[in-house]
RNA sequence: GGCCCUGUGGCGGAGUGGUGACGCAGCGGAUUGCAAAUCCGUGUACACCAGUUCGAUUCUGGUCGGGGCUUCCA
């Protein structure tokens, strides 16, 4: 099936062709670790797990090569380690290790390489000495600097002029810099600064500017031109705008073929992010919310446009996964068809549109539950097999029916199966008074019963 | 100021030059001991004003509103 996908550099749609089907590779920005990431930093984590899960099935598990860098040297984690004593180390591992498992708990997988910065200082550098020796880089007393001006399609990607940057009130002061968007590639150690911040060039003492090891990671692990590569819409100017340059000047190659960026996560209408301090941090939404629906609240808008954030958006797409589950759970037995229905992944072909992708998933959980009320079990194992082909492709369903509405078996499990059943009886009997006693009680406990020709059973709302 | 995106029914959110995606909520019906769950049905939605067209929510121009970037930021 072909993939379209809108390239933020050509500004449309366009057909993913890699360079090698065999291995396509994608980069994605990652986080710089510091503190708690918020929900806002894992749409990018979604949004290409989703694309990763598509190119993975489309070119064969092994073909795809996704690579998510950590951050773990930038002038925040120096304060954070000025601040409270601890080493780089310890912070940056901390936080590192709470991403990967917020992530995983957003059913993301792992990526094939994530590479972390500090790792990289040697290849750093060497591009860095080869721009210089190209005549892209020069030194002042605070760093070595990009020339910015030598490259005449600087600003290709992000759609500006330089000259339209110099009429913003936001550029730099710093004197030492030949033009205001040239852009740090080394910065020299300040005197506070802790030594394990401190790296050896010829230069002198210092560490990597942030913009570089993007570029000298994606080289190192995916090769000179990458197919894709990611990020959220804050990041196409300047920081990839600056990669291209640094990329292409040092090999000489187009950096990647295809540009990706999401939208913004919104709260009440203005955008969630650190420094305006609106935001809401994963581990707490899990206090609240299972991680699938938060990934498909996440999935419910299309990831390019701004999706605001509230507790609404999560109330609803909690209905309706248990809509789905709901019915998978009426099919769950009719098992032996094979998966027919393309419409999930038509739907993320075309530049991952997740809410058709989502609306599909629904019209499909409409047909289980339609099957299933005439007893058409060729009809069940049809739309069994097509709501668990459509679950991996979205990071979704990733769990039975029985454990999404019961939770695992338990001693509380087996204590309201026998009142379920105990209402049965009463029912059998004509008992009403005492049926409808055990509901109350069990309605109380915020659980729901389902009854049916066949039975019952129940589920936690 | 410059550049860019955007404005769809009570809510979320796709899409299209000509029969009202899909979900949530609401309403009616079926089903049920009564409910819930489920199924079926149900909405004169496309910011405003012009223009192009046989026909515009969809294209063009303008007006108004919202948002983003303009070297901290996913």
């Amino acid at each position: 099936m072909t993939i379209r996908l809108f390239d933020s550099a050509a500004r449309e749609k366009r057909v993913f062709k890699p360079q090698d089907p065999a291995r396509v590779t994608m980069y994605v920005c990652g986080p710089t670790v510091y503190n708690r990431a918020h929900i806002g930093n894992f749409r990018p984590v979604i949004v290409f797990d989703t694309l990763f899960r598509l190119l993975r099935q489309t070119y064969g598990e092994t073909a795809v090569v996704y690579a998510r860098n950590v951050t773990d040297i930038d002038d925040k984690i120096i304060a954070a380690s000025v601040e409270s004593g601890e080493t780089i180390a310890a912070i940056t591992q901390k936080y590192a290790a709470i991403y990967g498992e917020d992530a995983a708990a957003v059913n993301a997988l792992a990526p094939t390489i994530t590479p972390w910065a500090t790792k990289h200082v040697g290849e750093m550098l060497a591009m860095i000495e080869a721009l210089e020796r190209k005549g892209y880089a020069y030194a002042t007393d605070t760093g070595v600097y990009f020339d910015v001006p030598q490259v005449p399609t600087y600003g290709r990607l992000s759609g500006r002029k330089l000259e339209d940057n110099l009429a913003g009130a936001r550029i730099a002061v710093d004197q030492g810099k030949r033009n205001p968007a040239d852009f740090a590639l080394w910065k020299f150690t300040k005197p506070d600064e802790p030594d394990s911040a401190v790296w050896d060039s010829k230069w002198g003492k210092g560490r990597p500017s942030w913009h570089i090891e993007c570029s000298a990671m994606a080289a190192k692990h995916l090769g000179k031109t990458i197919d894709i590569h990611g990020g959220g819409i804050d990041l196409q100017f300047p920081h990839h705008e600056n990669e291209i340059a640094q990329s292409e000047c040092t090999h000489g190659e187009e950096m990647a073929r295809y540009w990706m960026h999401n939208g913004f996560l919104d709260m009440g209408g203005e955008k969630m992010s650190k420094s305006l301090g609106n935001v809401v941090l994963l581990n707490e939404l899990l206090n609240d919310w299972d991680g699938e629906v938060i990934r498909f609240a996440m999935l419910s808008g299309h990831y390019r446009a701004p999706l605001d954030w509230t507790d609404d958006l999560l109330e609803q797409a909690k209905v309706t996964l248990g809509r789905i589950y709901g019915a998978l759970r009426r099919v769950w037995a009719a098992e032996g068809a094979r998966a027919s229905d393309k419409g999930v992944r038509r739907a993320l072909s075309d530049d991952l549109n997740t809410p058709v992708a989502l609306a599909d998933l629904s019209r499909l959980a409409g047909e289980a539950n339609s099957a299933a009320d005439r007893g058409d079990q060729d009809a069940m194992a049809q739309a069994r097999a097509d709501i668990l082909a459509a679950g991996p492709l979205l990071g979704l369903l990733t769990k039975t029916p029985a454990q999404w509405e019961q939770g695992d078996s338990n001693d509380d499990t087996a204590r309201i199966d026998q009142l379920v059943e105990d209402r049965l009886t009463a029912r059998a009997e004509k008992n009403w008074a005492e049926a409808d006693r055990i509901r109350d009680k069990l309605q109380a406990e915020r659980i729901e019963i389902m009854d049916s020709a066949t039975g019952s059973t129940w589920r936690r709302i």
